[in-house]
DNA sequence: ATTGTGGCCTGCCCGC
DNA sequence: TGCGGGCAGGCCACAA
């Protein structure tokens, strides 16, 4: 998927939508709706505004107000391969390992307005929509996450430090791309026992998670890491030339140095 | 409760 | 050119 900050981007562009008015719902693929069904949809948001946006982690939240003692707020997740198109745009028109071709079948939900229209386009299908998501099974989300927060969020598992930055429970918003990024930078190798880390370490590494956020926000998105064009077989480490590890952790693929990652 | 595994679903790229 | 295998930035149900 997008990672936190793509979710961010599509956030953003989302937002051109506050103050328009839905007029209707296009739901075609009863999958892609996870806790509700076209026609509910079709009958509960036509004619509402929306009101604003929001995000936690990777899901993207509308906010539609209250109807029939339904708190609407309209979940989208766009799981690895969604894109989300506002009137005639992509709000990122290339995904790293999804196709940026523009193909109508592959638009799964949208919403038609007063004034132009959302498409959730997922070529794999693994995203989908939520009416009133449970945000509560979400961590912090990691985009300005403190070192106490971090701490208590990795608590004292004995599994894989990777394994736990990637748990939405734990903290919200990191996938692959960005955790091996922040890892590198860090000098943390992905096996680290999580809950072993100590307040320095907590400290150091919440520090390069918003360090890290920051820095590739500004250069438009999880992919423009300073790992990521040596994230191949045969990789090198861009900062000691040695040769990159790739396996799986966390049951992601993993790309580390064992020279400088402890 | 925590952790690991498999599966969901589809497109693309590589090698034969 | 066609085909099979392997790959993919996410997430969830399930089992140990």
């Amino acid at each position: 998927m997008p990672e936190l900050l793509e979710v961010e981007i599509y956030r953003r562009f989302a937002h051109q939508t506050v103050g328009r008015t839905i007029t209707s719902v296009h739901a075609p693929d009863d999958w892609f709706l996870k806790n509700t069904t076209a026609g509910e949809l079709e009958g509960l948001l036509p004619k509402l505004k929306v009101l604003g946006t929001s995000r936690i982690g990777k899901l993207l939240l509308l906010e539609l107000g209250t109807k029939k003692s339904i708190d609407l707020h309209l979940g989208l997740r766009f799981g690895m391969t969604g894109r989300l198109i506002v009137d005639d745009g992509a709000a990122i028109d290339q995904l790293e390992y999804s196709s940026d071709r523009n193909d109508p079948a592959w638009d799964r939900f949208g919403l038609t307005f007063d004034d132009g229209l959302m498409l959730l386009r997922d070529p794999r299908r693994l995203g989908g929509i939520e009416l009133d998501p449970d945000t509560s099974k979400l961590g912090p989300d990691a985009w300005g996450i403190s070192a106490a927060d971090l701490g208590a969020a990795l608590g004292k598992g004995r599994g894989p430090l990777k394994a736990r930055l990637l748990d939405q429970k734990r903290i919200a918003g990191l996938g692959n791309l960005l955790v091996d990024e922040i890892l590198w930078r860090s000098g943390f190798s992905p096996h680290r026992v999580s809950g072993e880390l100590n307040a320095n370490d907590n400290k150091k590494l919440a520090k390069m998670i918003n360090v890290v956020l920051d820095e590739l926000d500004k250069k438009g998105g999880s992919h423009q890491g300073d790992l990521q064009d040596s994230r191949s077989r045969e990789g090198e480490c861009p900062r000691d030339g040695a040769p990159l590890a790739r396996e799986k952790v966390g049951g992601r693929t993993t790309y580390w140095c064992p020279n400088h990652q402890k």
